[in-house]
DNA sequence: AGATATGTGTTAAAATTTTACACGAGAAGG
DNA sequence: CCTTCTCGTGTAAAATTTTAACACATATCT
């Protein structure tokens, strides 16, 4: 009993990285605050967390902190991309092949995924290995030149690998939108490679989190009515909301 | 002034590991406490240390907290390994291109190669993104199927990538090592991508840490002619080294 | 000089963590 | 079968730490 709390603790964090005592609470109904704070700080006598006020954060959340450069990003609007990725993971089907960015949002999805019988395509090198977690996920890693900035690849060659690979379903993220400049990045080859394989899969999930809405990166990889599904969190403004499902687009 | 002292509590933060606040007051007693606090909040803010209650830790005390429960898995014939690590890091040149692996090997000389202007061929997720972390250098993925036990990439399309690209050198590893097999490895696809570099290459750097030594895999990919350098730690043996050196290899 | 920003100290308020003690379930032992 | 002990847990008060608010001095800029 104890101990499977204990275990199920150490998971979570090891998901979101970073844990406050309300949201324990939340996940735990059933038991005292007192009962967690104990729980907490037997894992961090295991050495496995480390006890920050408030709640406690995962030691491998803390080892990134010093990796900067990716990492700062994935601290901001950590909640929305969290539940993004969760409503994600619940679109997907045991035995679907799809691909998948390199993005934070993606990392999370990654994360989200349960345990199914997935082929999986991804460009990012750290979801890649969080992918490389799961024991049933058959994951492939496309090559290219390494962004330092994003850890993810994008190389013109990509076509060459993609003739002879097929996926039903493309979840990418954008790092802007608006209506008018549509979903857009900062890399032109990145860009690229999104719009390969939005032309490759049968359809085309976009994950968007409110606070990219307004902004505008200099490529665009994709319009309005080229996506299938928008997933995006409950601060998307209503009005949006009208001019994607008017064109018969699922916005959830 | 202000920045003078940050800088000195996070210098001590570091070689301490940890500080209370008490500690601090002790170390500076001519500024209030609530002074320090704003100061480790600063640095909190840096991601250059942890706050925890009653005072911070360093990032690196963090990572060593973990290292002690169960990393040990890890840290098996470490020492050698970084030993081997650095002394193929003096090897290269600036402005070299090469090529290295996706093993633990090919880690730590990620972690010790000095930020040169480098271009890096890798077929490891956990190398490229160490790699990506030096300013200087150019990286490239090799993409292909993940390997879950080992994180690394390989797919017969690679040679499609290699077609346009160029390496002067290889530093590859191997699991397992006799005179007779050669070097060897537990996957077929990995063997040929490293054959496959290994033609590419002008010359091979072979980094074997002696605990190799007389082991098997099923797929050799290299045999003691192939290979133009062999990095070792103090235990390589001296007939061993023989036979070596007699087909002008350098063994160092 | 006057205005604005920055760094610091002091104190009170807020929040979190620790401590102490009580209670019930289950195991051990007579 | 009952007693005793331990273990996990809950509750509430106590202790501690952190945050917030304000005041003041010094530095900076125009």
């Amino acid at each position: 009993m104890k101990r499977e709390r204990i275990e199920e603790i150490a998971e979570l964090l090891d998901k979101r990285g970073k844990l406050t005592l309300e949201q324990l609470d939340e996940q735990f109904p059933n038991v005292s605050q007192m009962t967690l704070r104990r729980d907490l700080f037997q894992l961090e006598q295991e050495g496995r967390i480390i006890r920050v006020r408030g709640g406690a954060m995962s030691v491998k959340e803390v080892q990134k902190v010093s990796g900067e450069p990716y990492t700062k990003k994935t601290t901001i609007h950590t909640d929305e991309k969290i539940k993004i990725a969760q409503k994600a993971a619940s679109l997907i089907d045991d035995g679907c092949s799809l691909f998948m960015d390199g993005g934070t949002t993606a990392m999370y999805l990654a994360k989200e995924l349960p345990d199914k019988n997935l082929h999986i395509f991804t460009n990012g090198l750290a979801v890649a290995i969080e992918l490389a977690q799961k024991k049933n996920f058959h994951v492939t890693m496309l090559g290219g030149q390494v962004m330092k900035d994003n850890l993810s690849t994008a190389s013109p060659v990509a076509k060459a690998y993609f003739d002879n690979t097929n996926f039903e379903l493309a979840i990418i993220s954008a790092s802007a939108f608006t209506p008018e400049n549509g979903f857009s990045c900062g890399s032109q080859i990145e860009a690229d490679l999104l719009k390969l394989v939005r032309s490759k899969a049968k359809a085309t999930y976009m994950m968007l989190d409110s606070s990219k809405i307004g902004k505008i990166m200099p490529y665009t990889f994709a319009r309005v009515e080229d996506i299938d599904v928008l997933i995006t969190d409950d601060n998307f403004p209503a009005d949006l909301k009208e001019e994607f499902t008017a064109r018969n687009i699922v916005v959830m």
